[in-house]
DNA sequence: TGAATATATGAATAACTATTCATATGATAT
DNA sequence: ATATCATATGAATAGTTATTCATATATTCA
């Protein structure tokens, strides 16, 4: 079928057979580093992460974190839909205005391992 | 200049001056969150993450990495790149072959952080 | 030197995603 | 009820990026 194959390809001729095994037995589940990608994903955009800093001050209504970060109110509630999607914040609303916060304890400590991350 | 503008635009009437002020002076430096977020992207890819975690457990070779996961060398080689210039892993070469690890403990103690959120 | 092997890389393609625009929804006050 | 304000959202656009293809480089061995 294959007729044209101009250079044979180098099909893992190289491949160490036993480490690559035992590195596939002590390896997380593929399913969970997927999860886990996602999860970096979610910090891996700079609007998301102002966001998340910002909140970590305290809660702040959308226009306010509009405001704060020169950002349109629409492109700010886009990313906080997807941060909530994520349970990275939730929202309380109080008459028209929507107050955002951090979601949990957890998150508050990772947004803190990422300042301690940038000082070493 | 503005003829038609059929809807006025919510331009920041609510904001909460002294709280946005308050927090735009606690906040992190915009340039430090513009690097966290660009350190985060490099691990929110999944191809990138199972690298990562590959190596986790030892050196490898590209054709290793690229049998273990299933991937093309090319792939492989293009996502090694990347990580090499964010210092995630350093290179070192053996005849033809070319071995991959973590750049430092620092990236080793991250990986077993991701992990551990993951149980909690 | 030339053949074979392992890796690297530039360019093109394909897939994804952040932002914008237009508009809808939800809430308050008159 | 209606007008106004704060927020949400679907669709289109624009920008980014991962993968593939073709090919180059680097190293070893005959």
């Amino acid at each position: 079928m294959d007729t044209k194959k101009p250079i044979e390809k180098c099909e893992f001729l190289c491949v160490h057979e036993d480490v690559v095994q035992e590195v596939l037995r002590k390896m997380p589940e593929e399913e969970t580093l997927f999860q886990l990608a996602d999860f970096f994903k979610v910090f891996g955009d700079s609007t998301r992460i102002r966001i998340l800093y910002a909140l970590r001050e305290t809660e702040l209504c959308v226009c306010d974190i509009a405001s704060l970060l020169g950002l349109t109110q629409t492109a700010v509630s886009h990313q906080l839909r997807v941060l909530k999607t994520s349970k990275l914040v939730k929202a309380r609303r109080n008459g028209k205005t929507v107050f955002y916060s951090l979601d949990d304890d957890h998150i508050h400590r990772i947004l803190d391992m990422g300042i301690c991350h940038l000082e070493e």
